[in-house]
DNA sequence: CCAAAACCTCGGACTAGTGCTAGGTTTTTC
DNA sequence: GAAAAACCTAGCACTAGTCCGAGGTTTTGG
């Protein structure tokens, strides 16, 4: 308990609400979840742990990315489920079962939310209502997860990456997991984006390059809506241009993003952001209420 | 400098550090910055203008989406970076220039990062390196942000949305924030993600509902070789498979995803994270030393 | 254990959509 | 007021999407 508490007083609240005053704070706080180099890896896990069990003996899941079977290792190669956060080593289909309730609804519900929740068999519990997470189903949650109960915190990361770590009581059998979300929900939160955080950065590497990738405005306008399963002939009506020059434009977005057809233009134009959510809306929608163009 | 210190010492330290001990601790924690109902925008605004005052007198900025250049409003349509966070009114294209910060180099750093960092005309400096930052100009760093020097935080969210807060000094003329990084990031970027994070839910509506989106192994499999722009020909070699094949996978996740066409298929893959990142870095590879299958 | 339901593998032909090259026009920038 | 962007247009070769078809394999459920 002394580790996970010492630690966030001093990261989390001490430093700040003093610092104005003048207090003198260390010029380097230690934050031992942080990941810097590979070599800070398993050190940062087992802190997770620590403060996991500390906290409310919860036993850590992680993943760093739910659209990637690869199991979290260390600098050595080692599989962090089993040798740190102490899942057992079933030697067929070890990722399925154990590599936690990774399995169903909750990278599912991770994909369509950015806060913390909590779940179990009857539903997911969020700090704020979202109506998307209520049409998950989690009707075999209690084979998926290894757990009756799991505090979840989901990560969304640059380039379209969302990561994921559970917490489930090592006290098996639990089934309410709120006022342990209420109290613990914002620490968790904390380590679990910054482990998750610094393991991408230095385990994937990204020699991705679009030099000058700054789309002009109708580029954004023609892919916002080819993003969106329009075809050349309907963005030509919709923005009242020609078949020719909306081709152009996605055209000229692809040079710029490096892409060599329209199905990777739409790929990295979403993954950097420039097509995000406010096409999501119009996909079934009437247009024409949307947003207009955007900063160009 | 109280309103700050007090909310922050309740619900990031006080509550979490000794609840093991079985501390009583209030069952609804109050954060000023949450947002829950379209009527606390304002308030939560107000709270976090307060709080950036307090910490470090320091101004906001903040967008909830980078990619529209919608501003941000309460409830009753008000611009909050008028009406509350003080940026002055000009009449045209005021969203251009004082709408700050947002300008040029800050959201482009934003699509690249997910940690908080701080900027001036020198350079971006982050807690961790990050090479993609380096690439990104500066030069006219003092006329497209109206301050020396900026905090920056980064909110990914869901749907592949990028939103961002920034703090600039009112002391204009200050060049080095380092120490202020150092000492309030982790508080700013707490409540930056609170506040546009409540705000994303409570004003963007997504009535997207992917009923059966369970892709198949082969699904993503074809999606993700077809996302970094490779023709079916070519995936039905890398793969071993018919063309035919291909083309089937893809239609049948078009299907699942209820899109349209296959640039419609690659954007709500990828906004769900099916694809996320993975295939980035395959764009400049070689291949086959990705991290193969994923989950199904 | 069997059956149903997914999933996976292929082929061909036709239509709609896209990529690309080569221009011209308008707007912005210096 | 020239240069540089950005914007617009057209036609042709190619690619992707659709519709038809046939079969085999693995999971699911009774």
């Amino acid at each position: 308990m002394e580790s996970s508490g010492d630690t966030l007083t001093a990261c989390m609240d001490g430093s700040a609400t003093q610092a104005t005053a003048g207090a003198d704070i260390p010029s380097s706080r230690h934050v031992p979840t942080a990941i810097a180099t590979p070599a800070d890896i398993r050190p940062a896990a087992e802190a997770l742990r620590d403060i996991a069990r500390d906290i409310g003996n919860f036993q850590v899941a992680a993943c760093a990315n739910i659209a990637s079977k690869m199991p979290m290792c260390d600098a050595d190669g080692n599989v962090l489920a089993h040798s740190i956060f102490g899942w057992p080593t079933s030697k067929e289909q070890w990722w399925k079962k154990p590599l936690l309730a990774l399995s169903s609804p909750l990278p599912f519900a991770c994909r369509y939310e950015s806060d913390p929740f909590w779940v179990n068999a009857a539903g997911i519990y969020t700090r704020a209502p979202n109506p998307l997470l209520d049409q998950i189903d989690l009707s075999h949650f209690d084979e998926l997860v290894n757990a009756q109960s799991v505090i979840v915190v989901p990560i969304h990361l640059p380039f379209g990456q969302i990561g994921v770590v559970s917490f489930s009581p090592l006290d098996n059998g639990r089934k309410d997991l709120s006022r342990e979300f209420e109290l613990y929900a914002d620490q968790l939160e904390y380590h679990s984006r910054r482990f998750i955080g610094g393991y991408s950065r230095v385990t994937s590497h990204r020699p991705w390059i679009p030099k000058n990738c700054r789309l002009s405005k109708r580029e954004v306008e023609c892919l916002r809506w080819a993003a969106v399963g329009k075809t050349d002939v309907e963005i030509a009506m919709i923005l009242g241009r020609s078949c020719a020059t909306v081709r152009f434009h996605i055209h000229n977005a692809a040079t710029k993003l490096e892409a060599v057809n329209r199905s990777q233009t739409v790929f990295k134009a979403t993954q950097l952001g420039y097509l995000g959510s406010v096409a999501a809306v119009m996909t079934g929608g009437h247009g024409e209420h949307h947003d207009g163009a955007m900063i160009e």
